[in-house]
DNA sequence: TATCCTCTGACCACATTGGTCAATATATGC
DNA sequence: GCATATATTGACCAATGTGGTCAGAGGATA
């Protein structure tokens, strides 16, 4: 893209990213629209084409600039010390709510760029992402301390049974979000306190428990 | 419609209706195209006008025939007789993956219609499909004993928790019979019978031991 | 005033849209 | 076999939308 929109000020490149972000995610490449994306952004059609030569570009764009924001404000996060394998999930859970809060649309253009194989994308582009894929399957199972787990469960399905409940408590909270006006301070932690009642739960029916160690 | 499109063969009529479902799921109802449907149906353009009068008589008419099919093949067929929560799950997960592959349109194709509020549909098809998804609740709820679950868990929680382990497993279930070819006869039971296995592990965890009974 | 960079929106050729309709192909009745 | 009725076609229509261009306006700096 042009230097020229490095040099506006955040607020403007936010409004054009988000409106293409937006567009891209809900119609794909082929169907997005240019037109769409500069009402949304609030610009003249040359300007976007002024920033960027062609709509191609423009999407290259946003896939490198979703990979950094997904790393610097979402993996770069998680404290991999935690061996505790429900502890560092509830953590990654917590920074990726956040994380979605305040990017709503970078991780969902991105999954759509990954799993319908846009022919748009470069495979250098694609291995990015592909990357970024292996990134997060680390911050989750990496380091993990499996003699948590109590000798008569499998921990491979515990861990899948485990994986199951937050994927249901994530979505079940993006959709009470969804309805909250967007009112800025959105609080989390009663949600989340709620939900620990959950793990509570798990955790009593997989770990082992201290009178059980030796 | 037409009564003329009652006249045809069933495999011309299905060719038809799960062409227009799946441009209509994919694309919503202002960027479905009819071109792409009668290309996909094999039809020409004027027969699909001949047999509906428009676009939107043809949206309504799929709507109809989607609430009906979901009754017959799906809810209808239900056993609500079973008592035990996690069993009557079962039976109605197994009973809807044996939908989904039969005819795979139908229900996202409601869902779409459902949820991003369509101003095509009249309230009167509006509150139908309300009414589908009341039923579809009392599939899960109605006549169910609660006294199965140990007196120590909050049965809330736990109806919830396990309820997220069905949606995780459906939709894994679901991701990896897309990878399959759809060769005909796909058996579900193996899924099923791991799938099992972590619902003995609900049950151990919830639900009141044998010997607990009184 | 002249030279830059930024930004605009009317404009382009082209594709696609939902829908029509005269012409044909097929089925039915006699 | 002929006539009537029904089923099906696809070229065609005006209207809208597409990605992209470009002459020029606006504002800043020299």
């Amino acid at each position: 893209m042009n230097d020229a929109f490095y040099q506006l000020d955040t607020a403007k490149q936010n409004k054009i990213i988000n409106a293409a972000l937006k567009e891209f995610t809900e119609k794909g490449f082929e169907h997005a629209s240019t037109n769409q994306i500069v009402k949304n952004a609030g610009i003249a059609k040359g300007t976007l084409f002024y920033y960027f030569n062609n709509k191609k570009d423009l999407y290259l764009y946003l896939v490198e600039y979703c990979l950094r924001l997904i790393r610097e404000n979402f993996f770069n996060r998680v404290d991999m010390t935690e061996k505790d394998l429900i502890e560092r999930w509830k953590m990654v859970s917590y920074i990726k709510m956040d994380y979605l809060r305040r990017f709503p649309n970078a991780i969902n253009f991105i999954t759509r760029a990954a799993l319908q194989e846009e022919e748009h994308l470069d495979d250098a582009l694609k291995e990015k992402i592909d990357q970024l894929q292996a990134e997060g399957e680390a911050l989750l199972f990496q380091d993990i301390d499996y003699r948590l787990f109590r000798k008569d469960v499998d921990p491979e399905r515990a861990i899948k049974l485990i994986q199951w409940v937050f994927a249901g408590f994530e979505q079940e909270l993006k959709q009470q979000l969804k309805q909250l006006d967007v009112s800025e301070g959105i609080d989390y932690q009663p949600y989340f306190d709620e939900f620990f009642a959950y793990l509570e739960m798990l955790k009593r029916a997989f770990y082992a428990s201290k009178e059980d160690e030796q």
